[in-house]
RNA sequence: GUCCCCAUCGUCUAGUUUGGUCUAGGACACCGCCCUUUCACGGCGAAAACAGGGGUUCAAAUCCCCUUGGGGACGCCA
């Protein structure tokens, strides 16, 4: 049987690490079965369903390049189906109409909570049949009173559980919209889900969805419940904990490349690697590789992969990325490569860029008249005329010049570096010298030298 | 409170399925040294863990049990 996964976010806020790892795993689960994915957005709670929610879900997942091969389906336009079903069950005397009102819910909550304890359903309406007529009502599944609710998690092997500690839950709401619970499980049976890949934190809604499946007479797929990503405290990654939109790593200057990277490797391992392309990784994936115990996110890390994958980035990708615009006679490619294996992230690599923007560039008076200590314009006009008289303009050759004024001058390194590197490019921090001359070329050195000194 | 899951360096992890090659390997971070024209990169090195207790066994990080610790879930949220 071919794999089918599914990512299925809600789209009630942004889409943060912790679901981007769900989709990563997923992704890798199909790609490498050459399965498919399916996107289904669970849609069904109508008050914190947002159409941006929805647009940011999406755009992160094209920017990361994480792609399904069907869908989006939206739960809610999939009404009749759920309809359909809880109407069967309801047929069946495996379901039943509840006419609790919210207000008595809310009630019995509170009670609940003041003797410390956690609300439960006093299953009040489920052998009744005085229905009031014209009265909002929900549908609850019939939890049988006391059985083994047994599935397997790829991951954590076989899982029981007494329904005795499962509630009558409810399956279909008043507005009849179906919960998560019911949705999820009757669309993974309708959608031929094979392979259900989530966060741990799904692991108890599990026996309800397996009450579900077997209810309504449905192969049962195979679960792996991952295990969740955690913040410095060690508490759960969610909205309000430190989990941040994806789209604010993106604009941090962080690759997708690199957060997938480092997500799939939080969980996932193949041995001692560490670095991974998209098709390594699609390759190499394997549920057998998943670790069950949560890991805590650690953004040192995370820059650390990030930058590794800008290092090993080919330069007209990384150029496409920036958005580069350098001044006309610089060599983009050559800017690029001389300056990649030093940035941490995207915006630090244009930033070490900004030297490059123009014919000149902007220096402070402070910086000015640090740069003449030390005999700095006379030595800088020597300099000058030194580089002019060059013939060749290579690697070589610029080392070679200098190593030669050094000891034709008697000065160390930093007396003509320091300078020249205040004059080349507005401050005290640059790439290398050699590298500097080297992306402006001679004549744009020259230049910069020259008004400099006039 | 009830139920479920988990447990190797500070962090991510390899090793656990098929006990012995593990005086426990790699990576990030930290510390030290080297390279060096700044910031970095890079190179080398150090320190750092099998939660505790019982079993089983000739032998346990690996199997079993208990304790402890951590996490998750108990909604007309998903």
């Amino acid at each position: 049987m071919s794999v089918v996964t599914r990512f299925a976010p809600s789209p009630t806020g942004f889409l943060h690490l912790g679901g981007v790892r769900t989709a990563i795993f997923n992704f890798l689960f199909a790609r490498n079965n050459s399965g498919k994915l399916i996107l289904r957005i669970e849609d069904t709670d109508q008050e914190r369903s947002t159409v941006d929610s929805l647009d940011e879900i999406i755009s992160s997942l094209n920017w990361l390049g994480i792609s399904w091969d069907e869908g989006p389906y939206f739960q809610s336009k999939r009404l009749d189906i759920y309809r359909k079903y809880a109407e069967a069950l309801l047929d069946e005397g495996l379901a039943y109409k509840c006419f609790m009102t919210n207000e008595e819910i809310q009630r019995l909550k509170e009670e609940a909570s003041k003797k410390n304890k956690i609300y439960q359903y006093p299953k009040t309406w489920r052998n009744r049949s005085d229905h009031p007529d014209n009265v909002d009502f929900v549908i609850r599944f019939k939890t049988p009173e006391s059985k083994e609710v047994k599935f397997s998690d790829s991951l954590r092997g076989g899982i029981s559980i007494d329904s005795s500690n499962i509630d009558d839950f409810v399956i279909l709401k008043s507005d009849g919209f179906p919960t998560y619970n019911f949705a999820s499980a009757v669309d993974d049976a309708e959608m031929g889900i094979t392979n259900v890949i989530r966060g741990e934190d799904h692991l108890s809604n599990t026996p309800k969805q397996v009450l579900i499946f077997n209810a309504i007479n449905k192969e049962i797929p195979t679960f792996t419940h991952v295990s969740m990503i955690l913040g410095k405290d060690k508490a759960k990654l969610s909205k309000r904990h430190g989990a941040e939109s994806i789209k604010n790593f993106k604009e941090s200057g962080y690759m997708a490349i690199g957060i997938i990277n480092y997500l799939a490797r939080l969980g996932w391992s193949h041995g001692d690697q560490e670095i991974f392309n998209l098709d390594e990784m699609i390759n190499l994936f394997s549920l057998d590789n998943l670790s069950k115990s949560p890991a805590i996110f650690d953004t040192e890390k995370l820059g650390w992969v990030n930058a590794s994958h800008i290092k090993h980035s080919n330069n007209d990708d990384l150029k496409e990325l920036l958005k580069l615009e350098l001044y006309k006679e610089i060599n983009v490619d050559l800017a690029i490569e001389l300056t990649k294996a030093k940035s941490k992230d995207l915006n630090l690599l244009k930033a070490s860029l900004g030297f490059c923007e123009s014919e000149y560039v902007d220096i402070s008076e402070e910086l000015k008249s640090e740069a003449r200590e030390n005999d700095g314009i006379d030595l800088i006009k020597k300099f000058s005329t030194d580089l002019d008289s060059m013939n060749e303009f290579t690697e070589e050759t610029i080392k070679e010049l200098f190593v030669t004024f050094l000891e034709k001058n008697s000065i160390k390194m930093k007396n003509i570096a320091s300078p020249l590197r205040i004059i080349l490019t507005g401050s005290k921090v640059s790439p290398g010298i050699y590298e500097v001359i080297r992306i402006l070329g001679k004549n744009l050195t020259l230049k910069r030298l020259k008004v400099f000194v006039s």
